[in-house]
This record gives C-alpha cells, sequence and structure tokens, in this order.
RNA sequence: GGGGCAGUAGCUCAAUUGGUUAGAGUCCCGGACUGUCGAUCCGGAGGUUGCGGGUUCGAGUCCCGUCUGCCUCGCCA
C-alpha cells in the first residue's frame, strides 16, 4: 500500500503517529512562508501543511501543486493550534506536518473541478465523467446504490433466494418496448435482443423447481428517455413459485422495511398500505400516486350537469367528466398570467379543452371569468363539494375520464411541489392492485397486455376475458414510492387454457404464439407451478432514497436524452469489414421509406 | 415525431430599445504574504457570442435553418 490511512481517517488519537496519505488535492492555500493543502479522497479530506520545518526542498516541491494533483505526503500528525481548529471537517482538529512529498501525477487544468460550486452544465459533466464522479456528491450516491443493493442481496439470499444468471443475447418477443438489436453473425439477417427483463427466463427457473430466484439484472429498452428512465437499467428482479399475491408483497414489504430503517434510520409500520388502481384514479387520477399529500380529485360532473354553462353542460351529457381539484390558501399565489400558463400546460401535454378555474372570494363568493354562467345556488353547492374557504383556488377539467385524470393529476403534482405541500425528505411507500388485464390500442385496433401476456387473471374476473375484456383486472400490483413506480409484478398464468384465451385477445394466432415463444408455453405443459414475482428498479429506488430527481445522477456511465454516452461517444460508426461480417448494410436516410 | 428552455472567456454568469473596444467572479500564468480552510493583495493572459444563412449603416441581441444538452407529450412498466 502507498498510503498508511486514508484522508477521513485520522483524528486527535493519532497525534505524534507518523502517517502516509495519498489523494487529491481538493484546494491549496499559499500563505508564502506555509502552504494548506486539502488532501480529498473519496473518505474524507484532511489538512497538509508546508511550512519551513518541512524543508526547503520540499516547500520548494509544494509550490508546484496545483487542484486535483495527485500526491503522496509523508508526516506527523499534530493537533492544530488553537483557534484554527475546522469544526466542518471530521478531522479538523489535526493535520499533517509534512516531512516528504511525491507528486504522484501532476493534473492537467481541467474543464472543471468535481467540488466547485457552480456545477458546469450537464454535458461537460458526463464528457468528463471522471471529474464528475469524483465530486462528493456523485461518490455518496453511488455508495449508496451499493448500499442498497448489497441490502437487497443479503435480504433475498436470507429468505431462500437463488442468485441466477440470464442471457443478455435473447430474442425478441412481441409486445412491450421496442428491442435494442444484435445482428448475429454466424445467422447471416437473424438478430437477437437484449432482454427488456429477464421476465420469460425466470418463469422457466420457476418450472425448473428452483422456487425463490433472484437477479440484479441489467434491462435494455430502446424508448425515448426521461429525468428517471434510461435506455439500459437495473431492476433487481425476483420470482417465487407456490405463491399469491399477498406472498409476494409481504416479501418486498420486509425490503421496505430494512430499507428504511438502513438508509434513513426510519421506521415503516407494516403492511404497506394498498390502494386499486381504480381507486388511485378516482382520487389522484394516476396509477402511482403521491400520497404524501392530499389535494384528491372531485368530481363535479351531476352538478355541471345542472349549468348553464355549455362548457360543462354538454361534457356532463355526453357522459363525460367533470372533475376538480382545490388548493387550499392558493388563489392569491396564482396570477391570471400564472393560471394561463397552466391552462396552456394542461391543453398542450394533456390534449385537455381548457381549464375552469375559480377563486374563491371573502364571503365565499366565488370569482372567475366564467362564473357568470352559473347561478349563485349552483356555485355554492360548487363551493360544498371542493370544501372551499374564502383563498382558495379550485380548477376544474371537464373532458374525457383519462383526459381528466391525466391533466389533473400533473396539476396536481405541479401545485403540490410549487405550495409544498409536503416534506421532500419524506418517504412514502404503497402498493396499487388490480390492474386492468388490457389496455386499448386505438392506433391497431386492438388490446394489449398492460403488463405482459402472462399475467394471470383476478379469479373472479376470469369469465369477463370472453364477455367485457376491459373490465377483466390482473393480480398486477405496483409498488409506489412517493407517486414514483418503484417496481411492479404479477402472478402468472399457468394455466394454458387461460393463456390461450389471452393470447386470443391479443390478436395472436396460435402459431404465432408458438413461433414467438413457443419454449414458455411448451415448458407451462410439463408440469409449472403456480408462480409470481416483482421486479425493482434500482435505478429509481436510488434516485427516491437518495432524494434526487434524475435517474442519470444515480448511474456511473448514463446516456444522454438522446442515448448517447459522452464520454465513450457511443454509439459509434463500425468498420466496414464489421458489416460485412454480419451482412449488413446501412441505408441512407432517404432509403428508408423503401 | 410534437411543444418548451438553454448554448457568450477553461468554468459559472452579465451585457438596457439593435449602437463605442463583449464585462465580472473563478480557473490559469507571474509576484507578495508564517495559520489558512470560498485565504488575502498586486499584475497578466484568455472570446469564431454553438454552427450556417438572412435583415440592417450596424447583430451576442431580430428572422430562418441546423447541431448539442435538459424538461415534457407521444412512446415506455
Amino acid at each position: 500500500m502507498l498510503r498508511t490511512h486514508t484522508c477521513g481517517q485520522l483524528r486527535a488519537e493519532n497525534v505524534g503517529e507518523k502517517v502516509t496519505l495519498c489523494g487529491w488535492v481538493d484546494s491549496y492555500r499559499d500563505h508564502g512562508g506555509g502552504l494548506f493543502v486539502d488532501l480529498r479522497d473519496r473518505y474524507g479530506k484532511t489538512q497538509v501543511v508546508f511550512s519551513p520545518e518541512s524543508g526547503a526542498e520540499v516547500q520548494g516541491q509544494s509550490r508546484a501543486i496545483r487542484n486535483e494533483d495527485v500526491i503522496k505526503v509523508i508526516g506527523r500528525i499534530d493537533l492544530r493550534p488553537e483557534g484554527t481548529v475546522n469544526s466542518k471537517l471530521p478531522t479538523g482538529e489535526i493535520e499533517i506536518r509534512v516531512e516528504s512529498i511525491e507528486i504522484l501525477n501532476k493534473c492537467k487544468t481541467p474543464p472543471f473541478f468535481p467540488n466547485q460550486q457552480d456545477q458546469p452544465n450537464e454535458d461537460l459533466r458526463l464528457a468528463n465523467r471522471f471529474l464528475d464522479l469524483r465530486g462528493n456528491k456523485m461518490q455518496e450516491t453511488l455508495v449508496l446504490r451499493s448500499r442498497i443493493i448489497k441490502l437487497m442481496r443479503d435480504y433475498f439470499e436470507k429468505h431462500d433466494f437463488i442468485d441466477v444468471e440470464t442471457p443478455i443475447l435473447g430474442r425478441s418477443t412481441p409486445e412491450g418496448a421496442r428491442d435494442y438489436l444484435v445482428p448475429s453473425r454466424v445467422h447471416h439477417g437473424t438478430f437477437y435482443a437484449l432482454p427488456q427483463s429477464p421476465q420469460l427466463y425466470k418463469q422457466i427457473m420457476m418450472i425448473a423447481g428452483y422456487d425463490r430466484y433472484v437477479q440484479v439484472a441489467r434491462c435494455f429498452r430502446d424508448e425515448d428517455l426521461r429525468a428517471d428512465r434510461q435506455p439500459e437499467f437495473t431492476q433487481l428482479d425476483m420470482e417465487m413459485s407456490f405463491v399469491e399475491m399477498d406472498d409476494i408483497i409481504g416479501m418486498i414489504d420486509g425490503l421496505v422495511e430494512i430499507s428504511a430503517k438502513e438508509i434513513h434510520g426510519q421506521e415503516v409500520k407494516l403492511p404497506l398500505p394498498r390502494m386499486t388502481y381504480a381507486e388511485a384514479l378516482e382520487r389522484f387520477g394516476h396509477d402511482a400516486p403521491d400520497l404524501r399529500f392530499g389535494m384528491e380529485l372531485i368530481d363535479c360532473t351531476d352538478l355541471a350537469a345542472e349549468a348553464e354553462f355549455r362548457v360543462f353542460k354538454s361534457v356532463a351529457d355526453a357522459g363525460n367528466k367533470v372533475r376538480g381539484i382545490i388548493a387550499k390558501g392558493a388563489a392569491s399565489k396564482y396570477s391570471r398570467r400564472l393560471i394561463d400558463n397552466m391552462t396552456k400546460f394542461v391543453q398542450e401535454d394533456f390534449g385537455a379543452k381548457g381549464l375552469a378555474w375559480f377563486k374563491v372570494e371573502e364571503g365565499m363568493k366565488l370569482s372567475s371569468p366564467i362564473a357568470k354562467n352559473f347561478s349563485d345556488e349552483l356555485l355554492a353547492k360548487f363551493a360544498e363539494r371542493f370544501d372551499a374557504e374564502p383563498g382558495d383556488l379550485i380548477l376544474m377539467v371537464a373532458d374525457k375520464y383519462e383526459v381528466t385524470c391525466k391533466a389533473l393529476y400533473a396539476l396536481r403534482k405541479k401545485l403540490g411541489a410549487e405550495l409544498e405541500l409536503y416534506d421532500p425528505k419524506e418517504m412514502h411507500y404503497s402498493w396499487i392492485t388490480e390492474f386492468p388485464m388490457f389496455d386499448y390500442d386505438e392506433d391497431e385496433d386492438r388490446w394489449n397486455a398492460m403488463h405482459h401476456p402472462f399475467t394471470a387473471p383476478l379469479p373472479e374476473d376470469i369469465e369477463k376475458l370472453d364477455t367485457a375484456p376491459h373490465e377483466c383486472r390482473a393480480i398486477a400490483y405496483d409498488l409506489v414510492i412517493n407517486g414514483s413506480e418503484a417496481g411492479g409484478g404479477t402472478i402468472r398464468i399457468h394455466d394454458s387454457e387461460v393463456q390461450e384465451k389471452v393470447f386470443g385477445l391479443l390478436g395472436m394466432e396460435k402459431e404465432e404464439a408458438q413461433e414467438k415463444f413457443g419454449f414458455l408455453l411448451d415448458a407451462l405443459q410439463y408440469g409449472a407451478p403456480p408462480h409470481g414475482g416483482i421486479a425493482l428498479g434500482i435505478d429509481r429506488w436510488v434516485m427516491l432514497f437518495g432524494g434526487l430527481d434524475n435517474i442519470r445522477d444515480c448511474i456511473a456511465f448514463p446516456k444522454t436524452q438522446k442515448a448517447a454516452d459522452l464520454m465513450t461517444k457511443a454509439p459509434g460508426s463500425v468498420d466496414r469489414k464489421q458489416l460485412e461480417e454480419l451482412a449488413l448494410k446501412v441505408m441512407r436516410l432517404d432509403e428508408k421509406r423503401v
């Protein structure tokens, strides 16, 4: 070892010891007579002092020191003189009196410094990730990530789960996201697909009798990115045999309990609360509601039907919905202009036709440009429905149910953050259950599996497969943390008759199903145990437990919104020879339409 | 594919209504200084205003196109 201690290790009790430290120069303060260096590694910072007693040669060497140089110093630990203790540093009581120094590696003047107070632009950070990752915040986050993964692995090992690796090179399956494809050199014209999840493999493992499987699995989906979405991401994937939904949920409840305790030192009350999908949509407009605050959606379609106001009345008469939210005490915080912006927001992003709003005045008068279209009596009913008080702001959307959900969910989320209706550090865990089996794809005029085509329906809904597929609920469950989907799973179909019916609904012919995943259908006929599982989004867990608002900050080497790696410059072009081996030809843009 | 925001010195930002030689802090280089910890003080260097067109007597500023990054809808569990 080149060092005897780390830079976060030494305390007053080490005074007098001769030590060797290595690290990066975090900062230096040159006083001519003496030079102070904060030496940094991932464990902390220690002040090292060059003074005349270090000797002329060492002092001379010290003058060359610049930030981010990698140096090794040997010296004795001493208490800092009275009045110069730095209470901000754990090592702040002591300093190293340098006897010799070696500059292990000079640092070129970097484009930015890892811990500089004004964070550089993200593209610069990503292009120079080695500097960015050197910073305290990123190091903290990656340590947190490592702890979370270890905690998960330990937990599942303790519960007799077996860690099994599944292939990265698989085959493309229909449904779900767009695949990342890898061309085969041996079989020209064919492609592997990178796994969107190890779903099918883990079901095979169940059939093979490994009744508790777990894996920290890299997954790939070639879809557009978001603040909480990367094209390659990591799941804690697990599957269990001879279980029902409650067993899976109970298992994950236990993991949440331990995580909250280990990471935040918080006690979580189990079982975690549950809400059905239908209830979540009704009360919050979304299947992953942030339950750290209220501001629930309120239906007033019946009142709208009584109104003269044509916009409301026609929507109500057409069987659509008029729903709204109330922001307590927010009337004065939202000017006409801000409300106009909100209107534009729900129109452009969610297809709402408009945003109706009322400010509650003193004396309970509702004021709004549209107020004149309502009788005083009806306005009073609205106020009562929303439980309004003077100073409140009521926002309403009149539209199809789905549009009211989306628009009001987005407004609720926005207002909740802006009005600080919750403590951002607070954590809320809950389950959403009873998802629909299918949603309707209007473009393709057919049903889609909401989760995946092997999801089992609720036993009481099985007959609806024939009569009312849209009402058929799945044994599916999502773990929601702070309004973010942190995991999701299902109990799988292990009955080939039901499986066939589901394929039929999805418009998949028997031959096609056999061709695409015959291996699973076959396996299901050779002694498949009832089974189910879940996958947790590890990147999101880190994000949520770390209080971060960006998934890129939870990943050592993330991609940009255009799925590029700015450091390695991936994706890149390849040699003609490589293409030839694969029998591939790159089309020009104008050929694409052919 | 659609909508929005941003791009000015190595970095973070400023630049009035379109008007003189594009500024500040920091970093970098040189100098001073024996207790600093965002050290301080003095001096210096550093610019294709993302790129390409256009309007204008004159463009960092206005218009068109384009590239990159971010947020978002669609997409995605």
